[in-house]
DNA sequence: CTCGACTATATCACGACGCGACATATAAAA
DNA sequence: TTTTATATGTCGCGTCGTGATATAGTCGAG
């Protein structure tokens, strides 16, 4: 898949899919994924295993990640390049809505 | 629907159910938050007819927001006490994430 | 040594969501 | 007068996150 057919598919990201991509700055499995996410968001936020090995097999083919090594019940994945020309715009949408959140958050108190 | 159940339905919350509560300060018909969400976005974000019609039904349904005024061709609404209560929640998970995004994104330059 | 807890991956059906297409209608502007 | 903008609504489509279910290896406590 191309870079733009890719930015279009996945912006904007799912809070699922960004966290995925973020733990993948260093090549991880699945499980992996499930326990960093748990711990970058303080235990909020925690995968379903069909989020993770869905979204990891989707990512894959789409070429926003690719295998790293295959043990035998590990797949360990890293993010590719589009992968993270990706993510660098998907911050950008982020800090557009920080800023909003930032700008409108009197009016909600 | 009880405010826990809300928080629970809403979150994390789309960007398009955001910005549209993000509209609902002032009292807005659905026509006029489609440009006003286009306005904030620069034009980046432009709600489908779909999207916009079905959300504000289902929010009303479920309480966050309520209708203002029903002139003839336009049906107003206003974000409700609940709406505010998760749009404060919604708004500090955005915090979070924005932390994430600055801590982070070095890894993907 | 055995049993439960943890690690690890995979698939399935379910409900929810955003979207564009299509339909309908009024009002303003060219 | 004809087009453009305003305004709301419904429908089907594809996608997404999730929990249930299945399967299986590892490892420590009792």
């Amino acid at each position: 898949m191309n870079l733009e057919k890719i930015i279009k598919n996945y912006s904007p990201m799912t809070e699922t899919a960004f966290y995925i991509l973020l733990s993948l700055t260093e090549p991880r499995h699945g499980y992996g994924i499930i326990k960093h996410v748990e711990e970058v968001t303080g235990n909020r936020l925690k995968l379903g295993s069909g989020t993770i090995y869905g979204t990891l097999t989707k990512m894959e083919r789409d070429g926003i990640i690719t295998m790293y090594a295959d043990e035998k019940r590990k797949k360990i994945y890293e993010i590719t390049e589009d992968g993270k020309v990706l993510m660098r715009h998907e911050m950008e949408r982020l800090k557009e809505l920080h800023v909003n959140v930032i700008k409108y958050e009197e009016d909600f108190e």
